[in-house]
RNA sequence: GGGAGGUUGCCCGAGUGGUUAAAGGGGGCGGAUUGUAAAUCCGCUGACUAUGUCUACAUAGGUUCGAAUCCUAUACCUCCCA
């Protein structure tokens, strides 16, 4: 891809929110090799699917030739940035802090290329504002911020208008953004910031800074943030966020949000989120308007999500997954396919002894599978026949499990609904 | 400080001595339908050793054969007067 394609590829994907100066911005990126920079918020050891947006402008920089700064918040992670907030975080310590840092870095290598003299770059800006002294900060940065301005912002706004207020630490939030960009204007040319739109006001106080400490004219580019089609943040389940680590969102799970986005915003998703072309853009548009049972865009972003963040074999897991859970009984697998089809899914060990005899009975393993509060609860479901063992009904509420219903060696499936899952292990002692 | 009213299940909200585990709605959960969708329809929604038992209508006592419903005290909330 050519730089000139660039611009243009980011306004058809959506991707331009706002632009201190979209001409100026063409013409510096037509000039070669640019460097841009997008910040991190080391909140967690790993990533979400907003921290994915920026990731992803960052890689069609890349693509396009240009050099990309990743650059993690070690300390304005510390203070907190009070943009889109309604009340003030809490610190982080600092040891938590470095945990993130790490976990975020390691997963950014799956996006970024960050090999060779050429490569991405990986930034802390603790690094650079550990030894900066509060005298010497408030002297060369903080004489350049007139209040008034600083008022004006949205982010400050909106929050002195609030109940909770903001603390001077907050309010200082801003300074802090706007020298990295500075500092990465000097150090490694980086003219460029990108973000959420959420950042506009932190962008444009690091543009502003720019002019007055080093005399250079910089450019902001914000992304719109990815939100449903009424208005909800994209990436989020009633069960927490959807991550990139697959520790805490399995490859299945991942998979399987992405193949159930609505369809009024799976084509917003893969504008904003994939590498697909505006060709197969349009067609799978055409596709998903003339049948959308098909879902054929739906599985597309799921199956380019999941390769991207899990690679081939998460692909293949969570299809095989997906296939096996929304399909038929569950039959003659092993101990290990179970395993790693239901990774994510919680399960419950009990006594191989429980089989015996008698048998378990059916409400006693639903409660404690998980799937039932109470054996109220559990007797309830089986009897609105809403409980399934290895996905075949249960009729009677005084079923017994045996030996004969396990799906694997020692591996029950049980579900509850649709695609409530539990796992009930029979372990050999 | 004085007076009036309120506090019901996850939420809202009926209920003023006797089949009241408590109407109705929302939410949630199941089922049907479907596209692993939306909408719609149906059922369920205190617990348990379950054709029975226990615990529940702010909290603690009391009256009564019997109370969410009557009385007393306490807590919290709303309004009115100072």
């Amino acid at each position: 891809m050519t730089t000139t394609d660039l611009l243009s590829e980011l306004r058809w994907r959506g991707l331009i929110h706002q632009c201190t100066d979209e001409t100026g911005l063409g013409k510096l990126l037509s000039q070669g090799r640019q460097t841009i920079y997008i910040g991190f918020d080391p909140t967690a050891t790993s990533l979400h699917v907003g921290g994915l947006m920026q990731l992803m402008m960052l890689r069609r920089f890349q693509r396009a030739g240009h050099r990309p700064i990743a650059l993690v918040g070690g300390a304005t992670g510390m203070i907190g940035d009070p943009s889109g907030k309604s009340e003030e975080r809490n610190l982080l310590s600092a040891e938590d802090l470095q945990r993130n840092v790490d976990g975020v870095a390691s997963q950014m290598r799956r996006f970024l290329d960050f090999d060779g003299s050429d490569g991405a770059l990986l930034l802390n800006n603790f690094d650079w504002m550990k030894s900066y002294s509060y005298l010497e900060f408030l002297r060369d940065v903080g004489k350049n911020f007139p209040i008034g301005q600083m008022m004006g912002k949205e982010s400050v706004r909106s929050r002195l208008e609030s109940e909770t207020g903001l603390s001077y630490t907050e309010f200082s939030y801003m300074l802090l953004q706007a020298y990295d960009f500075v500092h990465l204007a000097r150090q490694f040319g980086c003219r460029i910031q990108g973000g959420g739109s959420d950042q506009w006001g932190n962008i444009t106080a690091g543009i502003d800074l720019g002019r007055r400490m080093i005399g250079e004219q910089l450019f902001g580019l914000t992304a719109p943030l990815l939100t449903t089609s009424d208005g909800r943040k994209m990436g989020k389940t009633e069960s927490g966020a959807i991550w990139l680590d697959r520790d805490r969102t399995s490859p299945y799970a991942f998979y399987q949000y992405w193949f159930r986005v609505e369809d009024t915003d799976v084509m917003r998703c893969i504008a904003f989120l994939t590498e697909i072309d505006h060709e197969e853009y349009l067609s799978l548009k055409q596709e998903t308007e003339a049948d959308p049972g098909k879902r054929t865009a739906q599985k597309r972003l799921a199956a380019w999500m999941t390769q991207l963040v899990h690679g081939d074999e998460g692909l293949v897991a969570a299809n095989q997954a997906s296939e096996i859970l929304f399909g038929g009984e569950i039959d003659r697998l092993t101990d290990r396919d179970l395993t790693e089809i239901f990774a994510d899914v919680p399960s419950c060990e009990l006594q191989r002894e429980s089989l015996g005899g008698e048998g378990l009975w059916i409400v006693d393993a639903v409660r404690q599978a998980g799937l039932a509060a109470s054996s109220g609860e559990a007797r309830r479901a089986i009897q609105e026949g809403g409980v399934y063992v290895n996905n075949r009904r249960v009729g009677e509420v005084d079923r017994k499990l045996t030996q004969a219903d396990l799906a694997s060696e020692t591996v029950m499936v049980l579900r509850k609904g649709k695609r409530n899952y539990a796992l009930l292990r029979f372990a050999a002692q």
